[in-house]
RNA sequence: GGAGAGGUGGCAGAGUGGUCGAAUGCGCUCGACUUGAAAUCGAGUGUACUGCAAAGUACCGUGGGUUCGAAUCCCACCCUCUCCGCCA
């Protein structure tokens, strides 16, 4: 959520930082309007409130002092405050009106980009930062699509899942169970050596925990939601391990906090139905390690840039090719102001696809959740700033490994840091 | 699912209609005493909004209601805990 206060005192400069995501998405105009509107009102309804308790008090004095609770002095003050009741019942709704449509409002303006962010329509204008590794191009097409090969060799199995369950889930069997799990094990292990704290949190989520860190209200299509309760299948580990210092007022010596999580993801990919029906990279459920920081917004920055390193620490250390990409400010996810993703190769369709995402949403989620902090010695309160990013996605990280460990004859290595997870180095 | 208890500041906990944004204790900050520390003593210590400021307003789980006035009374809801049942 953006700082309504800064709405108001840079308005034009918000405008046009709004615009930089889409020209013509925002306008932040009305809720200019509303908020004088509510101002104004406000004033009107706190200077007549401290009227009304002035003769709240007065009253209560009289009486006590001896006056006839019954007498004419009191009688008056009570009309007043009568009067008083009456015009407020017609204030207190209209503010609380303004202030509901103001918050409505707010909720459904995305970040602002930093002023770093390239300048771009969609993913077309994201730019490249760098490259790791060296891209493994088959010939004569030898090496299968990691579906194809994963089915082959037994450990894939697409067909009973969507029995089980639907199009868009997966068994994992044998050693791809078991390779699932190392991934799981050796990314963890991985991020703790590198100063997280792991967190096993809940994988069912409530609204307020969605609505602070940005999946809602604008993104409810996205999510699977629990009928019968105020619960909804997390789609990222992102949301429990935020969330859970929503409406806390941490000390700055807490800060910074790191924490990996590995959780099931479930998402319910609206409107992608055509894309990506093959294989492992768009599933309705998946699993991901998670990495979550909560920052001094002094260090959001070199935070922001470590966090990137952790992420690309695992590829490395699969030899994995990859290339980190900084999005542009026209495919900026809704709540970030700054973002790089990680694109691991894959060589069977020779294109580099998305495996971590590690976005700093600078104070938004943290104005939403409410996640504050306090310097020893000084007043007041500051928002922290929170990051996050995958660490990997893991099922995207086994297809990757599929592909690019894929040898001719039909087996797939087991790449080395793996293999004491594993106790194998083929499958 | 059944029965009961309860939700007040960083924590514990008092408060059953006005002097309560809220006693007291703990914690924390500063100061005194001390070679230093502990102990002791003194002072301070919630958050947010509006306003240039003075100041004002709001907040005792949430939302309504009664009243000139509500932490306190009434109604509805949510949550937590305990016991029983069921269950990995």
């Amino acid at each position: 959520m953006l700082n309504l206060k800064l709405i108001r005192e840079q308005s034009s400069q918000i405008q046009e930082l709004l615009q930089r995501r889409n020209p013509e998405g925002y306008d932040i105009q009305p809720i200019l309007d509303l908020d004088q509107k509510q101002r104004e009102i406000e004033t009107q309804r706190s200077q007549l409130s401290a009227r009304g308790n002035e003769i709240g008090k007065t009253i209560g004095q009289k009486i006590r002092t001896g006056s006839d609770p019954k007498g004419s002095e009191i009688a008056a003050l009570k009309e007043e405050g009568n009067s008083i009741k009456a015009q407020l019942g017609e204030l207190e709704p209209q503010e609380k009106d303004l202030k509901t449509q103001i918050e409505s409002l707010l909720l459904q303006l995305p970040n602002l980009p930093d002023e770093s962010t390239p300048v771009g329509k969609d993913e077309t204008e994201n730019v490249e930062v760098r490259r790791w590794g060296e891209e493994y191009i088959p010939e004569n097409d030898k090496i299968l699509p990691h579906w194809e090969i994963g089915e082959k060799l037994g450990i894939l199995e697409f067909k009973r899942a969507v029995k089980v369950a639907q199009s868009r889930f997966v068994n994992l069997i044998g050693a791809g169970a078991a390779l699932e799990r190392a991934l799981i094990n050796f990314m963890l292990d991985k991020q703790i050596e590198a100063g997280y704290t792991e967190i096993m949190p809940p994988v069912l989520v409530n609204t307020d925990s969605l609505t602070g860190t940005s999946q809602l209200p604008k993104f409810s299509e996205e999510s699977f939601k629990c009928s019968d309760d105020d619960l909804w299948l997390t789609p990222t580990a992102e949301v429990p391990l935020t969330n859970l210092y929503r409406g806390e007022i941490l000390e700055a010596s807490q800060l910074p906090i790191h924490h990996c999580a590995y959780t099931p993801c479930f998402r319910r990919e609206a409107g992608s139905y055509g894309k990506d029906t093959r294989g492992l990279i768009r599933l309705h459920q998946f699993n991901k390690v998670e990495l979550v920081k909560l920052v001094h917004p002094d260090n959001s920055e070199a935070e922001h840039q470590a966090l990137v390193k952790n992420a690309e620490a695992i590829l490395q250390a699969l030899k994995l090719p990859y290339r980190v990409i900084e999005l542009c400010t026209g495919d900026l996810g809704f709540g970030a102001a700054k973002c790089y993703d990680l694109e691991v190769w894959l060589p069977s369709s020779e294109t580099y696809r998305e495996i971590s995402s590690c976005s700093n949403f600078r104070d938004f989620q943290a104005r939403r959740a409410n996640i504050r902090f306090k310097e020893a010695g000084k007043k007041g309160t500051k928002y922290v700033h929170t990051l996050n990013g995958s660490g990997l996605a893991v099922g995207r990280t086994m297809a990757a490994i599929l592909e690019n460990y894929q040898l001719p004859n039909g087996t797939v290595q087991i790449p080395e840091v793996l293999q004491p997870y594993l106790k194998r180095e083929f499958l």
